[in-house]
DNA sequence: ATGCTTATGTAGTGGTCACTACATTATTTC
DNA sequence: GAAATAATGTAGTGACCACTACATAAGCAT
């Protein structure tokens, strides 16, 4: 059994910039010539290792949600749920108006933006969502269970309106707004804590 | 002088029909034969009328905008700020779940979406935009002044907050999030209301 | 070294894109 | 009715799209 001849990119590095330029441009907006010179590869390379256009841009997207959900665990952790839930909140609005990368989030602009994307793509982004906002209710059912959160509270909804508040924040970040605007916001957002 | 053949189609129609075929495929999804066939015209009448692709998607957001603004001042006009607010937040609501229209909102569909959009198309989404907060701040700076809300409230900030909520309620309808499950995310972004 | 396997670079493929030339038709003005 | 004006339908235009055929290069096993 012979070897072959070996991959002269490195394949995460390569998803990360076709992250970018997806995040820039928009899925029907990136053209596959932007995405290999972005990359630094040609057409056949990019076919040979990642299948077409969706199956890159599922993989960039799972690849973006792995990197998000690593720090969502990490902010999560903090000793109260509010605690947590302000540092999810102030982490978002670093990384949303972080200049260094396109404002906004790539999942946002992909469950708002085209529309018409395949059932990869459409599980993916519903899976990653769905994991996000498992993350925020088990850590609210947890404080809850703890005695953080009046009786009354629906975890299920608070968690969805934390959630709604974060993709809020990602449109706000794609529109222009600053982090200072953002931490105004999330001073509101949360004054909606159940007392 | 004399007058030409008159158009044969309804402008205001059109765009419209248009309208929904941005909302629904984005504007780099929607192609020309897209908007020419749901708008019941040929390609060279479009561009006789509303100049090119930009130019219609700019007519779109315009006369999208316009509709929403009156929406907007008549529920804003309530006695109270507070039920002025919660009247906008749960028109939104209705109006991004309506069934018989594409989910979501074209306006952070546009913002989030493509990206690298003309400065036409910039220009228009920014002074929308800027109508929509303006709106919401005016209001509640005449609440401020009629005792309404506390003295501490910077109602620049609450106008923002309300408009984060908003357009993270687009996206959730966008997503697939139901009337209900909206509901009680408007119920918990009213929790956070100046006492 | 030779054969096998896989990645790479060059150079395209058909298809669709936004957009338009042109002849025709419909309407108003004179 | 004739001239002027403007919208319409047919039928394209070159450009760009996602994608690939093919010859070559680079590694491993023997």
């Amino acid at each position: 059994m012979a070897a072959g001849r070996p991959r002269s990119f490195c394949k995460n590095q390569a998803l990360d910039r076709a992250l970018e330029v997806f995040r820039r441009k928009g899925f029907d907006g990136a053209s596959i010539c932007d995405l290999t010179e972005a990359m630094g590869i040609n057409p056949p390379s990019l076919y040979a290792a990642f299948g077409n256009k969706e199956q890159l841009f599922c993989q960039a997207l799972d690849r973006y949600g792995d990197v998000y959900a690593e720090r969502r665990a990490a902010v999560l952790a903090a000793p109260t749920a509010r605690e947590g839930i302000e540092a999810l909140l102030r982490d978002a609005v670093i990384n949303l108006t972080d200049k260094t990368k396109p404002s906004g989030c790539l999942y946002v602009q992909a469950i708002v933006g085209g529309g018409e994307h395949s059932a990869c793509i459409r599980k993916m982004l519903k899976a990653k969502r769905e994991d996000s906002e498992r993350a925020i209710f088990n850590r609210l059912e947890c404080a809850k269970a703890a005695g953080e959160l009046p009786g009354g509270t629906d975890p299920a909804a608070l968690a969805r309106y934390i959630t709604t508040v974060g993709q809020g924040l990602a449109v706000q970040a794609a529109g222009g707004a600053t982090r200072k605007d953002l931490d105004r916001v999330v001073d509101f957002a949360l004054g909606a804590w159940p007392a």
